[in-house]
DNA sequence: AATATTGTTTGTAAATTTGCGAACAATAAT
DNA sequence: ATTATTGTTCGCAAATTTACAAACAATATT
């Protein structure tokens, strides 16, 4: 049975499709994903960027939900926002599913 | 085990993210998903915009390699790219499974 | 109080995206 | 030949994105 995916996912799944519509934002997805957790400055050192850039990128991400970041004076630490990225993995399945050559799926 | 997720790869996830990450482009590709084949006109037909602006993102969508479009004179025939959707699919299930909270998937 | 550390915010410039009307192209029908 | 049909391409304007340096904020250290 295929999911029916109403204009408001659609929405929802744009605008998070949007947020990892960057190399460098995938990127700080991937080594949150590995990290569990890690302050803005780990991030920043991965990155061949300035760290304004970073931080811009790191405000995206949060917005669109895929991440959170939290104040540990002097430091903020960063880490993937978990029930969004659930849901957020639930959505993009539904979305590729909705086209499939045969229906064996899994 | 979590598939390692090079860097082409998340360049391609990026590239395919962005091409998803407008609201009109993930309609029309949600509208061919379920059509299997469609023309020109029947995917302006849903859509509120000028054709001008509907050719754009179709564009958009063919050189991200998530359509494909052939010339049936004198309408222009769209479908779902099956070979890369799938690849795609594929890329951003490994890429959401990169963080789960346990380990028991599927 | 002055200084250092860690990030965010601001201002700015360049590039890209979005959307549209109008012009154009390619064939089919009159 | 002219006209109609179906889309694409062009040119333009407005909005957004990307990247950076410099200024700023908030606390900790000297």
């Amino acid at each position: 049975m295929r999911k029916i995916i109403g204009i408001e996912d659609q929405e929802l799944i744009a605008r998070i499709a949007k947020a990892m519509g960057h190399p460098t934002r995938v990127a700080i997805l991937l080594f949150l994903a590995s990290q569990d957790s890690c302050y803005f400055g780990d991030i920043h050192e991965e990155l061949p960027i300035a760290k304004a850039t970073v931080s811009q990128h790191l405000k995206e991400l949060r917005e669109a939900g895929l991440i959170q970041g939290e104040i540990e004076t002097p430091k903020v630490k960063y880490c993937i926002h978990k029930e969004n990225w659930k849901m957020a993995r639930e959505l993009f399945v539904d979305f590729f599913n909705t086209y499939v050559e045969k229906d064996v799926m899994c």
